[in-house]
DNA sequence: AGTAGAATATACCTGTTAGGTATAGTTATA
DNA sequence: TATAACTATACCTAACAGGTATATTCTACT
């Protein structure tokens, strides 16, 4: 399977939703995302980990501590987080710098794909993590 | 890295865009396709021999043989081509078939990828090899 | 002051796959 | 019948996705 968006990628998304659905209402445990997201804690640490170094998260230590959004969640958008979690994903590899394919400026294939590429990543910046905001009652199993 | 598009796609698609150069000009050896769009020989065959599984190109064997189109360029998409070479890209695994995610039913996240990838697809679709159409007088080098 | 429960930081593991190469066979023209 | 092409499949290998493990540090509570 050839995916774009990596599985951490999605889940850091996933986590941001979660914590904006808790905005402004304290910090939140790692083991309370994990489980609420089915994730597992040191997956979901490692991630947290990463977001705090972006500064889209800062986090709390010691026995009471947890993982808060820095910014209102209506400022950061998906591309924010990917690019956080280290996205740099090319649609096509031609499109990375430093790539000197022979064809290069010749080529319309790499035009159309530059241009696909940027359309995409324009709507990753318009989204905003507000938008998949998740509460607890939403994650009630329904039974 | 984290490309979208295979090198193997990529290629693939050059291929074609080659033969839509040479459309209706009989049929072009796989040593000069990999000559001239600087690529191995094995590795050119092993492509061709997928679009041929596909239905796109037709090869003739022997001394004299070669690779040609089997449907005018402008009837070709992109996606076509994607498609024969295995495509099954999606963009984020959550939209693959058969994945059960517990979150799936309230997950916002998802739906957005989801449009997103159709908007893709669907500009791949539009888009037709003939655009692409590749001369050998384009591809002489500039000395 | 000590301890428990939380985050921090980094090291490591492992199956899959991208991106090829190699090789043996088949076909058909010269 | 030799040779230059395509056919078909098997195999290789480095990189990386997707994690797990472990040791450490921090702070609220007793």
């Amino acid at each position: 399977m050839n995916t774009f968006i990596k599985r951490e990628y999605d889940y850091a998304i996933r986590i941001c939703a979660y914590l904006a659905g808790h905005f402004q209402k304290g910090h939140i445990p790692i083991s309370q995302i994990a489980t609420n997201l089915y994730l597992t804690r040191p997956f979901t640490t490692k991630i947290v980990y990463q977001l705090k170094k972006a500064g889209i998260v800062d986090t709390v230590q010691g026995k009471v501590g947890g993982v808060f959004l820095i910014h209102p969640p209506q400022e950061i958008s998906v591309y924010t987080v990917l690019k956080a979690m280290g996205f740099s994903a090319t649609i096509n590899e031609c499109l990375q710098k430093n790539t000197d394919c022979p064809l290069a400026s010749i080529c319309r294939i790499q035009h159309f794909f530059a241009q696909q590429q940027n359309l995409l990543i324009e709507n990753f910046k318009t989204k905003k993590i507000s938008e998949f905001a998740l509460n607890d009652t939403d994650l009630i199993p329904v039974s």
